[in-house]
DNA sequence: CAGCATCCCTCCGGATACTG
DNA sequence: CAGTATCCGGAGGGATGCTG
């Protein structure tokens, strides 16, 4: 596989970009990677890209995601630029939240990745049981 | 965005296709992105689908990630099939990491992603200040 | 050279109870 | 309805020392 791929010259820029330096806050792969590495992330871009939801219903959507959790992780997607959260102040008030355009373009690459993830799902599995069985 | 590209036709599906029914294990996406949520692990993908490298080799390539770290890392990728360890018994012995099939094919929808975060992680910057700095 | 073992500590995420 | 506040157990990950 060409190292060109990665736009990068040698070695030691392969680590500087992923690094961003030396500071783990400025790697652009990690940082984006671990917005969606929550347990519950991934879940709601992917329902929020079928159309926008409130609050209660992404609750009755995911029932075994605690609310503790669907506040945070919806917060933290929020914070990132990937997730509008709009208030209706009708009574009692109601809470929209949709993807952004960032949201959406994030989606398109993440999309390619679950798509990935359907089709070998088991071929991942098989691996981990083999490897388990191997190391008795 | 059209539900069609999920392949899914109702809500509930679409959470059902992303846990696998109850089971956190049997959720594919979720399952998928651990692997790869690691700390390093994306690191290290990256690194070998350039080419193969040896254990000292890594670790001089990425000066900062501890040795239990990058043991065990290399260890849960290849656990999960996606690299291939290779013992050469030679003296002192040496080991050779590199991409399995699986990895290579994982690291295609991996590699969108990682294109996506290096164009739009100043936007994700930017988002997260401007949440932080509203927040006050 | 390429690991394994041990200690330790932070942070993610669950359970529960309470508000505007 | 849509959150906040508090407590707590377990997993992820760093530092250090030892081995074939």
């Amino acid at each position: 596989m060409d190292s060109k791929i990665f736009n990068l010259k040698s070695k030691l820029e392969v680590y500087k970009a992923m690094t961003g330096g030396a500071n783990f806050a400025d790697c652009p792969v990690r940082d984006v990677i671990q917005g969606i590495s929550g347990k519950w992330s991934s879940l709601l871009v992917m329902a929020l890209a079928e159309k926008p939801y409130r609050f209660g219903e992404l609750r009755r959507l995911v029932p075994d995601i605690s609310q503790r959790m669907l506040t945070q992780t919806l917060q933290d997607l929020q914070r990132d630029g990937y997730v509008h959260r709009e208030v209706f102040p009708t009574k009692p008030p109601s809470v929209e939240y949709s993807l952004t355009d960032l949201g959406r373009s994030m989606f398109l690459p993440l999309q390619q990745l679950i798509q990935w993830a359907e089709l070998n799902h088991d071929a991942v599995r098989d691996a981990r049981a083999t490897f388990d069985a191997a190391r008795d």
